[in-house]
RNA sequence: GUGCCUGUAGCUCAGCUGGACAGAGCAACGGCCUUCUAAGCCGUGGGUCGGGGGUUCGAAUCCUCCCAGGCACGCCA
């Protein structure tokens, strides 16, 4: 438990016994009382409403309320001062000390600081990218893919036992496809005159495929081609995109802990779960088709799963596919999806419920569109000719780090402008390198201290009462705030707070670092701030690797 | 037509499990480099929180209606 936390619950726990042992207070039943940090400084470090929550029960008023708290409060060393305010706040004002004792923390627990225990362990999975593997990764994978694994990252560090898995669409018709597009653009290669179908694929990628197979074996393959077998077609292209996908992913630095193929499910797990689907009544027969009771669950109307022609719909995949999610042993599953597959998201919290499990077991998050800008102006896009920019090539216009942090910056349910423009300037508009700035910073400090030979002491002999000025006392609130930061965001599954407060820690380093000179004549203050330094740069080597993101040594 | 998301400063967005005068970045304007990286810091101006009604001691936040934009509504995946 962070120090912080601790503090937390201490204070909580003497605001209740104060309550309890207040005699004129008459509280039947006592909420859990919330502390929340003020957005004014002014208004101290933690507040409480609890006064005017129990105003109504108490039958007083919240003001006189508030005083008897206080005045019933014992054994606060670690309060500096307590005031009612406002309509009947309690401010608490924590005394310094403790905020010296987040540096010794920080230093203890070095790349573990910010661990929790909110996840108490439990088996999570974050399901996300799951992108069909027909074609290369583009930009609207490249939101979801981000999220995902930082949402992933902050659940970890919060506790949780987390998982991250990608769904491979290797089954359905989409995979006939392909390999059609392929075969046909090969027997064009190869000067056969046939005409691309309408739904076929159509990116320059189904080319440069068909390009490959006619370099390694000619015409070898004109005759299947011709008579429509496009297995091979089919398996050479899914392999060598899936490559691809996985190499796009690497470069990105997201790794996935399961790749699961869809085909592993066919037919026997979807059999399975149709059978007992069936069993419990809640799959029925109609038009020659079975139908899950998906209406039965919230959803608008029931969906087919097995087609007339006796083959399994896309939904009857994803049934066995969440099934054995859970028979695997995850509590929870989380899906990100795109915004333009939230009308899936009704049916799938049906079949949770259905399969026999709590709907909250299913948590869907949908990211929003991306709308890539240069110069302010649309990146036109065409997804039905095959015209749209790739994860790659963003990756190699803006760089894996920016391009990173422009994905995850927003809160899923916006709408992104990403501005490749923007996201290339090195420059103060550019919020990437401020926060990485502040790392360089601080690395330039720590050589020209090798540098002069400075030693830097242990712990034990430096006294960090030394930092007195704002810019000092406001850094370390926020260092110490960083495991409840982590919480939070965890908790919310929002994965672009963490965006924010990188951007927030990396301003009050500046404002340190403009206002206080770390390396001044009085050696114990020199010390205490070096330290203060080290602590940094440590909060900000975690959270730039939560984020994926590096922390460059110089820029 | 139904459902989901969005509408907050000139621009891009936080805040939205109700709280104390509504925040950040950019843009605009004015300052700060003889010492650790000015990719930085400090200051100023700027908002009927889309609109109406309601709940509450208290609403950007909850409910409701309306307006505007995006997306989705297949025996496709």
């Amino acid at each position: 438990m962070s120090l912080i936390r601790k503090l937390q619950t201490r204070l909580q726990g003497e605001i209740k016994s104060a309550i309890e042992t207040a005699e004129q207070l008459e509280v039947i039943d006592l909420p859990p009382i919330k502390l929340e940090t003020p957005r004014n400084e002014n208004h101290g470090d933690y507040a409480t409403n609890i006064a005017m929550i129990l105003a109504g029960q108490a039958k007083m008023p919240p003001r006189e309320i508030a005083q008897l708290i206080i005045e019933n409060l014992t054994d606060l060393d670690f309060i500096a001062k307590i005031e009612v305010a406002g309509p009947g706040f309690i401010n608490f004002y924590f005394s310094i000390d403790w905020l010296y004792d987040v540096v010794v923390e920080i230093e203890e627990q070095a790349d573990d600081y910010g661990q929790g225990d909110l996840g108490a362990g439990k088996k999570i999975q974050v399901e996300f990218v799951s992108a069909n593997p027909t074609g290369p990764l583009h930009v609207g994978h490249s939101r979801g893919a981000v999220v995902g694994d930082v949402l992933a990252n902050i659940l970890q560090t919060a506790g949780f036992d987390v998982s991250k898995e990608y769904y491979i669409n290797d089954a359905g018709n989409q995979m006939d496809l392909l390999g059609r597009s392929v075969a046909i653009r090969y027997q064009q290669l190869l000067e056969e005159d046939v005409e691309l179908p309408e739904d076929a694929y159509r990116g320059e990628y189904i080319t440069e495929l068909a390009q490959e197979i006619v370099e390694q074996d000619g015409d070898k393959y004109l005759a299947e081609a011709k008579a429509g077998q496009l297995e091979y077609f089919r398996e050479y292209a899914y392999q060598e995109l899936l490559d691809q996908i996985k190499a796009d992913l690497n470069n990105f630095g997201i790794k996935f802990d399961n790749w699961f193929s869809e085909r592993t499910l066919h037919s026997d797990k979807i059999e399975e779960v149709a059978a007992k689907l069936k069993a419990d009544q809640l799959i029925y027969e109609q038009d020659g088709a079975l139908w899950f009771k998906s209406s039965k669950f919230g959803d608008d109307k029931d969906r087919v799963v097995i087609k007339e022609d006796g083959s399994p719909t896309y939904l009857a995949a994803d049934i066995a596919y969440h099934q054995n999610k859970y028979q695997r042993g995850f509590e929870e599953v989380i899906n990100v999806w795109g915004a333009d597959h939230h009308g899936y998201v009704a049916r799938m919290k049906a079949v949770v419920e259905a399969l026999g499990y709590q709907r909250e077991a299913l948590q869907i998050i949908l990211v929003q569109l991306v709308t890539l800008l240069r110069d302010g102006k649309q990146v036109p896009m065409s997804k039905r000719a095959g015209d749209f920019v790739t994860m790659r090539d963003v990756i190699k216009e803006v760089g894996k780090d920016a391009a990173r942090y422009f994905y995850v910056m927003r809160s899923p349910d916006s709408h992104l402008d990403f501005d490749l423009e923007l996201a290339k300037q090195e420059s103060t508009e550019n919020p990437v390198y401020y926060i990485q700035y502040a790392h360089a910073r601080i690395c330039s400090i720590l050589e020209q201290v090798e540098e002069e030979g400075i030693e830097i002491d242990s712990l034990e002999e430096i006294d960090l009462s030394k930092l007195t000025t704002e810019a000092e006392i406001n850094l370390l609130k926020e260092l110490a705030d960083y495991p409840d930061q982590i919480a939070k965001s965890a908790e919310s599954r929002a994965p672009h707070h963490m965006a924010r407060f990188a951007h927030q820690l990396a301003s009050a380093f500046h404002t340190f670092y403009n206002k206080c000179y770390v390396l001044v004549e009085d050696r114990d203050l020199m010390k205490a701030r070096l330290r203060l330094v080290l602590a940094t740069k440590q909060v900000l080597v975690n959270l730039l690797e939560l984020l994926g993101i590096s922390a460059p040594e110089n820029m």
